[in-house]
DNA sequence: AATTATAACATTTTT
DNA sequence: TGTTATAATT
C-alpha cells in the first residue's frame, strides 16, 4: 500500500461507489486490483466469498491469485472467486443447474466439437456454407444474446437465413447432448438472470465486490452478466485501456468502457498515466503513434525511468536478413548488455513469421520459446482420452461418443452407426443410451449389435467403477483397458512419435492427478466432474510456469505478448500489408492494427529495435515491401537508423504511394 | 478401408 | 511455399 501512487491509492480505496479505471500500458493495473482486493478483506472486512474477480486468461487469474496469496496472511483469501469468466459462467451453472435446464455432468463443447457439428448439420442438407462463416455468425448472434427464434426472425438476406435454420438445429442439437458450448458459459447465466428475478436477487447479495479485468475486451454479453450481478450494488471496479482493444474482430466492444459511464449512476473514473515500465522514449514513440487513433479516453503515459536509448529502425533486404540481422543482433546485445536470452523477445504479426527466426535460432543454438502453437489440449491424443472421460461423465455426450467408438478400432463402420444414429433419433435418447439398448438386431444384424453392446456395457461397468475412485486412477486404468499404447504404435507414424504421445499421455494422467489434488477456493478434492470441465477450458494450472524458469528468447505474437513486458524487445516485419495486415486493410480496420503496434511498442522496458525487410517471399511468390505507414507516425527525432538509413526521399515518395494506393482501394470497397 | 493424388487455402485466437 | 481437406485410386 505504501509504494502506490495517489491515483492508485484512489483507485484502491474507492470502495463505496462503482469505479472505472483506466489503466495504461504498464501502469500497474494488476496491482491495483491485487491490492484492492487485500484493502477489501483487511480494511473492509468484507468476506472474501463475496469477493469475485474476473480476467480474461487463465494465466492471468492464475497471476492474480498468486499475488493475492503472497499479499495476504495465510487462508484470508479462503473463498475468493478468482476466476475467467468462462470459469465463472461454468460454476454458475452447476451451482444452478435446476434453474439451468441442463442435467449433472454437461459437457462444454470446444471449437473443433462444435465445428464438426457443425459440418454434420450442414452436410445432410447438401448445403456447401462455410463451416468457418457459420461458426461466426452463430458465436456472433450468441454473443449478442439472440436465441435462435429471434435471429431467423432478424435474418433478411438467404445467407443470414439459413445461418439462423442452422443455428436453430445446432442448439437442439447441444440441447440433445446435454451439452453447451463456450459463448453458452455467458450466454445462459445472462438469460437465467435475466428471467429469473429471485435468482438475480440472490446472486446480486451475494456478491459484494466484482472487479473485472482487461474490461475492454468485454463482448456485449460479458458486458450485459456484470450488469445483472452487480445490479444497483456500488461494489464494481473494472480495470481498461481501450488503446489495447486488439480482439475486436472477435467480438470485444471497447466502447462497452464509455458506456459504463452512462448505465452507471455516480460512477467515478480514475486515470493511470504513471508507466513504470519503459523508458520515455518508448513512450514518446508509442503516445505518437496512438495519438492517431480516435479516442474514447485523452490519457497521456510517462514515466520516470529516464530518457533511455533511441529506437533503432533496420531496414533489411529481404526476410532472410531480417532473421540473420536479427539474431546478430540477440548475440551481440547480449553479450554488450550482459543480458539473458530470456531479457529478448521477438514480436510479429502472424504466426507463420516465426518460422524462419525458430530455424536459424535453432541452427545457432539459441534457445526460445515459442508461444502459441498447438497446446497440449489440442493434441489427439489428449483428445481421445478427455473423450472418454466426458463419455464418462455424460452418457448423452453424442460427439465424444462419436470420438472413441473406434479409438481403438471396435469394428463399428460408418453404416452400423447410421443406423444407430436413426434408432436413436427416433428412440429420442444419445447414441450410447441407443447401444445398450435392445432391438437393434432387426435393423443391424447381429454382429453389430453386439458390438455395439460389448461397447455400451464395458462404458458402464467404468462408469460405475469410476464413482467411488480418483479421477487420476480412473484414466490410468480407462488407458490400460483400451491398450491405448498399442493403439498410439500402429497409429503413430514413428515408434518415436508414438513415444512422444505416450509421454503426453502421462503427463495428462498426472496432470489428472494434480488437478483433483488441488483444492481450489475451499473445496475438497476435485471429483472426475470438475475435472472434465476443466479440461474443455483449458484450465492448465501450472504447467506453463516450468517452461517460463529456462533462460530462452519468446517468440509471440502481438497477440499474445499483450500483458506482458520484456527488457529488449524486437519488432519484425513492420511493413505495409503485414503490420497494417492486408486483410485489415480490405476491411479498413488501420485502427485496430494501430492498436497491435502500440501493443507491441509498449512491451518494452529498455530497448526497442524496429526491423522491416524491403522484399518477403509470400506463397512462393517474391513481392517488394514497403516500410509500414506506422513507421512514418513515430517521431523522428527518437528514432536511429543504424545503418545509416535515415528516410530516404525514394522510400518516402513509395510509402506516400502506398499510402494512396489504400486509400484507393479503401474508396473502392467502402463507397 | 487405407493410402495417395489433387486442389484449394493461406490473420490475429484469451475461452 | 507449405498445409490440409477432399477425391480418387488401389
Amino acid at each position: 500500500m505504501l509504494q502506490l501512487n495517489p491515483q492508485q491509492r484512489n483507485a484502491v480505496t474507492t470502495t463505496d461507489r462503482p469505479l472505472l479505471v483506466l489503466a495504461g500500458a504498464g501502469s500497474g493495473k494488476t496491482r491495483v486490483i491485487t491490492e484492492k482486493i487485500a484493502h477489501l478483506i483487511e480494511v473492509r472486512e468484507i468476506p472474501p466469498r463475496a469477493i469475485v474477480a474476473i480476467t480474461f486468461t487463465n494465466k492471468a487469474a492464475r497471476e492474480m491469485r498468486e499475488r493475492i496469496r503472497g499479499r495476504l496472511e495465510r487462508n484470508r483469501a479462503r473463498g475468493l472467486w478468482v476466476s475467467t469468466f468462462h470459469t465463472f459462467g461454468l460454476n454458475f451453472l452447476r451451482s444452478e443447474l435446476q434453474a439451468s435446464g441442463l442435467r449433472g455432468g454437461f459437457s462444454v463443447l470446444d471449437p473443433s466439437d462444435c465445428r464438426q457439428l457443425l459440418r454434420e448439420i450442414t452436410h445432410r442438407d447438401g448445403d456447401p456454407a462455410d463451416t468457418e462463416t457459420l461458426l461466426g455468425q452463430i458465436s456472433q448472434w450468441k454473443n449478442g444474446l439472440l436465441a435462435p427464434e429471434r435471429a431467423r426472425a432478424i435474418a433478411t438476406e438467404p445467407g443470414e437465413q439459413h445461418a439462423a435454420r442452422v443455428y436453430q438445429r445446432y442448439e437442439q442439437a447441444l440441447a440433445a447432448y446435454n451439452a453447451v458450448d463456450f459463448d453458452d458459459l455467458i450466454k445462459r447465466p445472462v438469460d437465467m438472470l435475466s428471467c429469473e428475478p429471485q435468482l438475480r436477487e440472490r446472486w446480486q447479495n451475494r456478491i459484494r465486490h466484482l472487479l473485472v479485468d482487461e474490461y475492454q475486451d468485454t463482448n456485449g454479453a460479458q458486458y450485459r452478466l456484470v450488469q445483472l450481478l452487480v445490479g444497483l450494488n456500488p461494489g464494481l471496479t473494472v480495470v481498461g485501456d481501450d488503446d489495447q482493444s486488439i480482439y475486436a474482430w472477435r467480438g470485444a466492444r471497447p466502447e462497452n468502457l464509455a458506456r459504463l459511464r452512462e448505465d452507471v449512476p455516480r460512477l467515478e473514473i480514475i486515470k493511470l498515466e504513471q508507466n513504470y515500465r519503459s523508458t520515455n522514449r518508448i513512450l514518446a514513440v508509442a503516445n505518437r503513434l496512438i495519438a492517431n487513433n480516435p479516442h474514447l479516453f485523452e490519457k497521456r503515459l510517462w514515466s520516470a525511468l529516464g530518457e533511455g536509448e533511441p529506437i533503432r529502425v533496420i531496414r533489411c533486404t529481404d526476410a532472410e536478413a531480417e532473421t540473420a540481422r536479427l539474431v546478430s543482433e540477440l548475440m551481440r546485445m547480449r553479450f554488450r548488455l550482459r543480458a539473458t536470452w530470456s531479457d529478448f523477445a521477438v514480436l510479429y504479426r502472424s504466426n507463420h513469421q516465426s518460422r524462419m527466426f525458430e530455424k536459424l535460432l535453432r541452427e545457432q543454438g539459441i534457445p526460445y520459446r515459442l508461444s502459441g502453437g498447438q497446446s497440449f489440449f489440442e493434441r489427439p491424443e489428449i483428445r481421445d482420452l478427455a473423450a472418454y472421460l466426458r463419455l464418462l461423465v455424460n452418457p448423452d455426450d453424442n460427439p465424444a461418443f462419436l470420438r472413441v467408438i473406434n479409438v481403438p478400432r471396435r469394428e463399428i463402420g460408418p453404416s452400423t452407426l447410421e443406423k444407430l444414429g436413426r434408432h436413436a433419433h427416433a428412440r429420442g435418447c444419445s447414441l450410447l443410451r441407443a447401444a445398450s439398448g435392445i432391438g437393434l438386431a432387426e435393423t443391424l444384424g447381429a454382429r453389430g449389435q453386439a458390438r455395439l453392446s460389448r461397447f455400451a456395457d464395458w462404458a458402464e461397468e467404468i462408469r460405475r467403477q469410476a464413482a467411488d475412485e480418483a479421477p487420476e486412477r480412473v484414466l490410468a486404468r480407462l488407458v490400460e483397458e483400451i491398450d491405448y499404447e498399442s493403439w498410439l504404435l500402429d497409429n503413430s507414424p514413428s515408434p518415436r512419435a508414438a513415444g512422444r504421445r505416450m509421454d503426453a499421455v502421462r503427463e495428462f494422467i498426472d496432470w489428472v492427478g494434480r488437478v483433483s489434488r488441488t483444492a481450489t477456493g475451499d473445496s475438497q478434492a476435485l471429483t472426475l466432474e470438475d475435472v472434465v470441465s476443466r479440461i474443455s477450458l483449458m484450465d492448465v494450472l501450472d504447467r506453463q510456469r516450468e517452461n517460463s524458469d529456462e533462460d530462452a528468447v519468446q517468440l509471440l505474437t502481438l497477440h499474445t505478448a499483450k500483458g506482458l513486458e520484456f527488457p529488449h524487445v524486437f519488432l519484425v516485419g513492420f511493413e505495409e500489408e503485414l503490420l497494417p495486415h492486408r486483410v485489415s486493410l480490405e476491411e479498413e480496420n488501420v485502427e485496430e492494427e494501430r492498436r497491435l503496434a502500440y501493443v507491441g511498442l509498449t512491451r518494452a522496458q529498455k530497448t526497442l529495435t524496429i526491423t522491416w525487410a524491403a522484399q518477403r517471399t509470400r506463397y512462393g511468390e517474391t513481392t517488394e515491401c514497403l516500410p509500414s505507414r506506422f513507421l512514418d507516425e513515430l517521431p523522428p527525432e527518437h528514432l536511429e537508423w543504424p545503418d545509416a538509413k535515415p528516410p530516404d526521399p525514394e522510400t518516402q515518395q513509395l510509402t506516400a504511394r502506398a499510402h494512396l494506393a489504400g486509400l484507393k482501394a479503401m474508396l473502392k470497397s467502402g463507397t
